[in-house]
RNA sequence: GCCCCUGUGGCGGAACCGGUAGACGCGCGCGACUCAAAAUCGCGUUCCGAAAGGAGUGGGGGUUCGAGUCCCUCCAGGGGCACCA
């Protein structure tokens, strides 16, 4: 895209870093007691080789890594400004504590409830955090989504998704004998006549306050915080409640009650960490309900329901007694409550859904649940006992991490001043470099020299904050960063607003949601700090797929990497000891199922163009692709062939840059017009993204340049033509095989770089062929295909396929009834 | 559970707006060159059929002169979210 893009005529900023802090690097320390730093460097050293030797025409002279003093000490600024405005915020908040390891973990490494290392059980723990304010701009990163029209619509949808608005209610619930009331949310609140129970997050104040009372509360409590909160641990959990004895009215009858539970599934960080439950709509209350013997409520019914006979109210007369039945008529199926314990009366054959409540808040019987929402709204907003409002599942990031390697908190922690910000002109916080890595835990905990320091605002002698920052802190703004990468701010203003937003930017769809929506409230919080001057980072995102490779595996189940297998005699795959191997699926290489291939071997073996060309010519790039070798072997056949090519036609080649002779023949012709056209959709194709149809283009030119008799002709016009179509296809080739392309440039005459020149034209008299071929239907079934000049009329495309013998054949005795054309395109005959 | 995407030869994949399904590549088959092999070149390659012809884009149904493409439905695979009230 890069050198398209140069060919274009665009100035194009084509950047590399890297993103160098994170886990990884402690791994290795303490499992090979290398230092991060080392072993960081000694792996971009290495795979900087590794992208030179590709050939990427990427700018070096803006490389960067997010681990080096120089860029992280700009974020520290960024970090500081942000806390000024507000962005950066400090709080307690729920972790899983390992209590082996002495470290917060990712849910992604509680397994089965215990820690990945050190396999002690996880503990739910209070911890101070600091945290991003992202939700400050919930609204504006979900409604400027549809503005981004270069990504792709599934990444946003999963950040609308991910981003989560729901609109709901607040309502209020009185509670018997206190004079305050229990507020909760819903996205249902025209379910509210459903409701049996109330319950509270274990981590509610009001269960807090409770269990200060009720030992047996307290117990349930600390039962709950010791779960993980990964999906595992949710999945095995059981639903479990605690009645606190407590009773709520329900807010349009008081003489409604409702019990009060602290329940574990409770979230104390989504809406108001309080709910009441509806059995009768939700899978998860209908099991707590029955565990706990509460009443289940109708609120819903299809269409075709039929009313309980006698007998069968009866069954659920039980049911019935629990609870006061606020009002039941039944006039033509229009209810407004009606009690029973199931779907017992629900014809399956129904079709639509009947909205039970509705008589309480609509006129109409039937309504979409979307309508009855906003009705039971306003119902409760005139009631005065609840108001309408709007919920977001995102939450504000937490991005304190107790690790050495990553971007130290630029934060002193005074006991008498409280947080303060270490003044800019002490930045950076720089990394110590003796560290210890033989204990579990944080080292920058235990480095006593490190983490002393006096307070910057009342001289005491106190400590500095030990955390570092969540990784994806760094790569969440490098992109504003490789516009001025040595620039003493975060950002030079001129060099920022020239190049941001960024025009295409290409990740993997991995990072759909965390990266992208991370770099999008960064730019957002930047902006506001000054520091840029656009709300969105990147204008185009492309998501490309990953490469994979088959796995080959012994019958002891162990992995070998494709470089140690090897046909056997009887044909079998075999590993390096001669033993049975089967390939297994084809999945993404990894270092555990030695899937991989190195880039090295691969250059040395074929060339760098050879490993550009194959990844580029089968799959759409977007798609997961597979390696192979028989594939490469195919790429490294056409590099063969273009060169022969050039070399065979080469003699009978006019000079480079010589006069277009004024006529071609019949076969010239034919070639110019297959080279113009390749020019023309090759050009469309790199635009779009469709590198494997640029390829598809590329191979039918050089086919035909392969085939044609040309080279043998002693004609000016046709040698002229021969030269017109091999440069094309060097030129068209060059952002996919560039080294081979200003080789074949240079062979064919050419002094100057072939990099230097803009992209060529298509003639666009040469684009459109003379004849066309249209195909001959019979009551829409092809019998015949008819040759005909371009743009003939209808008549004759009418009457030259009703002289075909295979129409004539089909449409038999029959007359035809109607004859439709499509110009340049297909005869239908309808008999 | 909710939301989204994708199903086309032996394989990767083409097919603009509803208009010749299978471009291009891989693989395979046959042939040429060669003592032979490799490389290379030529021809062929959706399936059934000797051919004429018939069937065919996950299954079923619909709209249309005409459907891979639009609509309904079912099935399969993949992805995202998820004690989110």
């Amino acid at each position: 895209i890069a050198r398209y893009k140069r060919a274009r005529g665009f100035n194009v900023l084509h950047p590399m870093g890297w993103d160098a802090f994170g886990l990884p690097a402690e791994n290795a320390a303490m499992e090979r007691g290398i230092h991060p730093a080392e072993w960081t460097y000694a792996n971009i050293a290495a795979m900087r080789e590794q992208l030179k030797g590709m050939g990427l025409s990427i700018d070096w002279s803006k490389e960067l890594a997010t681990c080096h003093p120089g860029y992280y000490a700009q974020q520290q600024r960024l970090f500081l400004d942000f806390l000024g405005a507000g962005l950066v915020y400090r709080k307690e908040s729920w972790v899983n504590w390992d209590p082996v390891d002495q470290t917060v973990l990712a849910n992604e490494q509680v397994i089965e409830g215990r820690g990945w290392r050190s396999g002690a059980p996880v503990e739910q723990r209070r911890l101070p955090q600091w945290f991003f304010r992202i939700t400050a701009y919930s609204e504006e990163l979900l409604s400027a989504l549809d503005e981004l029209e270069r990504w792709p619509e599934k990444v946003r949808l999963m950040q609308r998704n991910w981003i989560g608005k729901s609109r709901g209610a607040r309502i209020w619930f009185p509670i018997d004998g206190r004079s305050d009331a229990l507020e909760i949310f819903t996205t249902r609140p025209d379910t509210i006549d459903g409701a049996s129970f109330m319950a509270l997050s274990p981590h509610h104040p009001l269960a807090q306050e409770l269990a200060a009372k009720d030992p047996g509360l307290s117990d349930f409590i600390a039962e709950c915080e010791h779960l993980g909160t990964s999906e595992e641990a949710i999945e095995r959990t059981e639903k479990l409640g605690y009645d606190t004895g407590l009773v709520c009215s329900h807010p349009l009858d008081s003489n409604w009650k409702l019990p009060v539970y602290v329940a574990n599934f409770v979230l104390m960080d989504y809406g108001t960490g309080a709910i009441f439950g509806v059995p009768s709509g939700d899978q998860r209350d209908l099991d707590f309900a029955r565990k706990y013997g509460l009443p289940v409520i109708e609120t819903y019914r299809p269409v075709g329901a039929r009313d309980p006979s006698p007998q069968e109210l009866e069954a659920y007369e039980d049911q019935l007694r629990r609870h006061p039945v606020v009002e039941h008529r039944s006039a033509e199926g229009r209810e407004l409550l009606f009690h029973i314990s199931e779907s017992a009366f629900i014809d399956k054959s129904a079709e639509e859904p009947v909205h039970y409540t509705n008589a309480r808040f609509l006129d109409e019987p039937i309504a979409t649940p979307i309508e009855a929402i906003e009705a039971a709204i306003d119902y409760l907003e005139h009631q005065g006992v609840g108001e309408g409002t709007v919920q977001f599942r995102l939450r504000d990031w937490g991005v304190s991490r107790q690790r050495y390697w990553g971007c130290p908190i630029p934060v002193i922690h005074c006991a008498d001043c409280g947080a303060v910000p270490v003044p800019l002109e002490e930045l950076p916080v720089q990394l110590p470099d003796d560290v210890d890595f033989s204990s579990p835990g944080n080292p920058l905990e235990r480095h006593e020299s490190w983490k002393s320091a006096d307070c910057p605002s009342c001289g005491k002698a106190v400590r500095r904050d030990t955390d570092t920052m969540d990784t994806f802190v760094d790569s969440s703004w490098y992109f504003a960063r490789f516009t001025a990468p040595r620039a003493d701010a975060p950002t030079r203003r001129e060099a920022v607003d020239y190049w941001l937003p960024v025009d295409q930017y290409i990740g993997g769809i991995e990072h759909a949601i965390l990266h992208l929506l991370y770099a999008r409230f960064f730019t957002r919080a930047m902006k506001q700090c000054g520091h840029l001057g656009v709300e969105e980072p990147f204008k185009g995102l492309f998501t490309q797929g990953m490469i994979g490779h088959e796995t080959y595996q012994d019958s002891a189940g162990r992995y070998f990497s494709p470089d140690e297998i090897s046909r056997g005699d009887n044909g079998g795959l075999v590993g390096p000891d001669g033993q049975a191997v089967t390939a297994g699926r084809v999945e993404k290489m990894s270092k555990s199922k030695k899937n991989t291939v190195d880039p090295a071997r691969i250059i040395d073996t074929y060339g760098a163009d050879t490993a550009r060309w194959f990844m580029l010519s089968d799959s759409p790039p977007d798609r997961e692709m597979e390696w192979t070798d028989a594939g490469i072997e195919g790429a490294w056949r056409f590099v063969q062939r273009l060169w022969r090519l050039a070399d065979e036609a080469l003699e009978a080649l006019p000079p480079a840059g010589a006069e277009a002779p004024s006529a071609f023949g019949a076969e010239a012709m034919e070639l110019r017009r297959a080279t113009h056209k390749a020019i023309q959709s090759v050009g469309g194709d790199i635009e779009q993204f469709r590198f494997n149809r640029a390829v598809a283009r590329i191979y039918e030119l050089s086919n035909l340049l392969g085939a044609t008799s040309l080279v043998k002709s002693d004609d000016a016009g046709d040698r002229w033509a021969l030269r017109e179509a091999l440069e094309s296809l060097v030129r068209l080739m060059a952002p996919m095989m560039p080294h081979l392309a200003e080789e074949l440039w240079q062979r064919l005459g050419h002094d100057g770089m072939l990099v230097d020149l803009p992209w060529p034209e298509a003639d666009q008299t040469l684009t459109v062929d003379e004849t066309v071929t249209l195909a001959v239907q019979v009551n829409g079934k092809k019998r015949a295909t008819i040759e005909l000049p371009r743009d003939a009329d209808e008549k004759t495309a009418e009457q030259a396929a009703l002289s075909e013998p295979a129409v004539l054949r089909a449409v038999g005795e029959s007359t035809p009834r109607k004859v439709i054309v499509v110009k340049n395109r297909i005869v239908n005959v309808v008999v």
